[in-house]
DNA sequence: CACTTGACCTGTCCGC
DNA sequence: TGCGGACAGGTCAAGT
């Protein structure tokens, strides 16, 4: 679930809370959760930068905390005396830690920095600047920049056999994408989740990259896509899905069309359709 | 080699 | 009410 709006949505969040703060102490509850060689105790966060849905807090000894969320991972930042407050209704997080909590970093400002992971999937790493250039250097490039388009068409055009869903939601091909993202980019690009992408032209292809880099800019405007358990790193919900087009709309009308949204499977993975916008090339 | 499927986990929802 | 099973989706390893 968090995608490229969910982790930038985060990651402006650590700009404010994390950033500057140096960390007192480590308390990892899962083990699968934190890896490290070296000790975090007294570095500082100099840094909260994100490639893909990658997280990358700089610290000021050269090292980096590299963070995945995965599917159901939160990075929440929470005052000693915050109880979680707020209406019930309308949060998703109560009182930290809860069961989800598989790290808690203390800050020397008094607040602690919560790593919730439901399903365990995601991890936190200290590593190396050297080891981040490792797991960065093979991604596509990030939809939203403005010379993505020439880099995207060479990547992708070597898929030509790809349904072109799959080659979006390959990190190698272009980064950021996850499922959410990817059926709203192809709704909007009108082009079928299962085209190949050799059937797919030049045009075709770079709508969907614009389209793409165009619903995430929305999404990050929004707050990103609340649709399990993300939240930013105050414990807040993303608005996004409240917008979506097709995804999570199946049954109801395409707002563009009328036609009824699907939800059928492309990929492996559950995909959002408008039948009569998008239609499938043969080949 | 290119591409697809399964595994990793846990919680939720659905049908019996 | 309880229980089995499908499903959720990011990524990597294993399989076709």
């Amino acid at each position: 679930m968090p995608e490229l709006p969910e982790v930038e949505t985060v990651r402006r969040g650590l700009q404010q809370l994390a950033v500057g703060r140096t960390v007192l102490g480590v308390d990892v509850l899962n083990e699968g959760s934190f890896q490290t060689e070296s000790a975090l105790d007294g570095a500082r966060f100099v840094a909260a930068r994100r490639r893909a849905k990658m997280l990358l807090l700089d610290l000021d000894d050269g090292r980096c905390l590299a963070v995945h969320l995965k599917m159901t991972g939160q990075l929440v930042v929470r005052g000693a005396d915050d109880w979680g407050g707020g209406h019930p209704s309308d949060s998703l997080i109560g009182e930290l830690p809860d069961r989800s909590t598989r790290v808690v970093l203390d800050l020397d400002d008094g607040t602690r920095l919560f790593f919730n992971d439901q399903r365990k999937f995601g991890w936190m790493r200290v590593v190396t600047q050297e080891t981040v250039d490792e797991m960065t250097g093979g991604l596509g490039p990030e939809p939203m920049d403005d010379d993505a388009w020439p880099r995207f068409r060479e990547l992708v055009r070597r898929h030509d056999r790809t349904v072109v869903k799959a080659a979006l939601l390959d990190q190698g091909v272009v980064a950021g994408i996850g499922n959410i993202y990817a059926d709203e980019a192809l709704w909007g690009a009108r082009v079928h989740p299962a085209a190949r992408v050799g059937a797919l032209s030049d045009k075709a292809l770079r709508r969907v990259l614009e389209e793409a880099a165009e619903v995430m800019t929305t999404s990050i405007d929004l707050g990103g896509s609340t649709d399990r358990n993300y939240v930013d790193a105050e414990g807040r919900r993303g608005a996004y899905l409240d917008f979506a087009r097709v995804f999570r709309r199946e049954g109801q009308p395409c707002q563009r069309c009328g036609a009824t949204i699907v939800k059928t499977r492309v990929a492996g993975r559950g995909t959002h359709i408008c039948p009569k916008c998008q239609r499938l090339p043969r080949g």
